[in-house]
DNA sequence: TGGTATAATGGAAGCGGTTCCATATGGAAC
DNA sequence: GTTCCATATGGAACCGCTTCCATTATACCA
């Protein structure tokens, strides 16, 4: 059996009141009892029950994090930035995995009323009006990454933005014919970011009075070899785009695949901008919208401790910035298998 | 404030004994009481509290998962075997991603007695004999997923075995200038999987009488970048393979893209073998040796929970099974740029 | 009818901390 | 020498459960 308080408290000669204010060096306690204590401490290499602290405090010291599909790169950035984030605090990261809209119900329902945690961070998923009221009801704070709801405090960027300007580079080099590709605009999950970059894209070939062509937009579930097909359709239309924007890196990679199949060249015949600006791309040279997934996630586990502690009036919009990277996939030299 | 046990023993006009037996639908309870305890927690919206759960029945029900680089996919693709099996579990799971010597020393130092779990799951770590006799003096069950210590508890792939099974692949294609290209054979996380590998790969060399070259064994830090540079370098042999074996697909990649750059094909000029099969590679159609990830990871949670209910006499060695996957990048069809 | 085994139930004690309150101590002020 | 206050300290009560033990109610049998 492990020591406890009063273990302590016997072996220093002291009460347990005492031995409590020396771990909590709060009030004051004589340098000379407090060194007693701290020498039991040692000598019975005494290690407080956290179980029973949670239990004195009523605070939890546990953050839960869901978040989808975390084997994809955008999402398993985030949460390094929220593990990094955690690790420096006092709060522990429980974590959820959610692959299914089901469990996603699960932990959206359960989660907030089961008294495990002191606040929920709720990586790219967006609640229900319903969910968000169950929440408020729950009284647990919530912090959204990468997704939105007017009444919860959210970290988010700027899609619309994103995909805005990954489109109107491509229109500054002279392309006129540019498709879109990315996930279904609406899925289960409710994943906005194929949408607000899609509406970024409108937004931008608009203002430079490009009519928008319907068979230029192609999406299809999120992945690489998903996205590949999507782009070998783009290339065999009878008059195929001599650029592509990709809502991710993965899709770009794909259709990077498909576009050398066909014995052309990136960018000479066909530009191409991803979106995340994850490890590989910057190897691939791929010009792409970079967005901090680290700082998010870390950012995300600021907004939520301080929620915690000091309940904000209003929920807090914060949005880290994005940047366009160009690189070989737009401008200069060609990628392979034409470079050398 | 939620309502406790004593709000819903009030309400249903019992004994908190009474609502306990209820909720844990133990002891006999006649069926008429435990209607009324049903309806009171309905009519209250109880939830016990698994923080005082935890004390007073003295487990956290909550296992400490530790890996490093949760980012790459063998590590992630494991640890999504750990939370799915978790999940299914009444245990909580707490994350430690490891990035820095430094941080897995910690981990390996503070959790153990840290009181916070009920087990320890270590992904891809070996801990030292010091580390182990800590972790026993802590009284704490630790299984390691894919790494090793005689004194634990383990999940592992025979990793010697893969790199002989690739190995050996090539040398019936006949190929006798075949590379190994990995991790270094050391490193400060003592990850051993480049190490067996390459025992494997000089295992199956001896067996067909090819002599070993030092120059066809290239290694560098993870990456695939790191690993094109190390293809490069072998490729610029005066006498380059004919064939390389990677100890990761992700390094194998990184082959590929030298070996496409040099305008060689896939395998006709230079046949690939990596290892994982990890997503992509189905798609790349490239040769590999798969692992269980998942299923590791689910096999690493059983063992844990397990231990924690009846402490084994002996440490567990439980080994999957592994298999070697052939796609193009050694037979059929040669692969991009070249593939149809 | 009384006795006894059995089932159902209430409630105190305990899990290991924190904190409030009461008390002890020592010196300063008068 | 007494009073008073600040500081240091001990310990009970409490956090919200589980469980053991004692008690009561019920049923069964002789």
């Amino acid at each position: 059996m492990s020591p406890t308080i009063y273990d302590v408290a016997r072996y220093a000669g002291v009460g347990v009141g005492t031995v409590s204010r020396v771990l909590n060096n709060s009030s004051r306690v004589s340098e000379a009892t407090r060194q007693k204590v701290l020498d039991a401490i040692e000598a019975l290499d005494y290690h407080p029950n956290p179980i029973a602290q949670r239990l004195s405090l009523r605070r939890t010291f546990t953050v839960g994090v869901i978040t989808p599909f975390f084997t994809r790169p955008a999402f398993v950035g985030r949460l390094r930035g929220v593990e990094a984030a955690l690790t420096e605090s006092e709060y522990d990261l429980v974590l959820y995995n959610v692959e299914t809209t089901d469990k996603r119900d699960a932990c959206f329902r359960e989660l907030p009323t089961s008294q495990r945690f002191d606040g929920l961070l709720i990586i790219a998923l967006p609640p229900t009006d319903e969910d968000v009221a169950h929440f408020h009801q729950a009284g647990i704070p919530v912090v959204l990454i990468d997704a939105y709801h007017p009444a919860l405090s959210h970290v988010v960027i700027d899609d619309v933005k994103g995909g805005y300007m990954a489109t109107k580079h491509l229109i500054e080099l002279g392309h006129t014919r540019i498709a879109y590709i990315s996930d279904p605009l609406e899925s289960p999950f409710r994943f906005t970011s194929s949408l607000h970059r899609y509406q970024g894209y409108r937004q931008a070939l608009d203002e430079a009075g490009i009519p928008f062509r319907p068979e230029y937009h192609r999406w299809a579930e999120h992945g690489e070899e998903q996205a590949r097909d999507l782009a070998r359709h783009l290339l065999d239309l009878a008059e195929p785009p001599t650029a592509i924007f990709a809502a991710s890196d993965t899709q770009a990679i794909g259709a990077m695949e498909a576009i050398r199949e066909r014995g052309l060249r990136v960018p000479q015949d066909v530009a191409l901008v991803g979106y995340d600006d994850i490890e590989v791309s910057h190897y691939l040279g791929l010009t792409t919208v970079r967005q901090p997934f680290f700082e998010t996630g870390v950012k995300g586990v600021e907004v939520l401790l301080q929620a915690i502690d000091y309940p904000p009036g209003e929920p807090l919009h914060i949005e880290l910035p994005i940047e366009l990277v160009c690189r070989r996939s737009t401008v200069g030299g060609a990628i392979p298998p034409e470079n050398d």
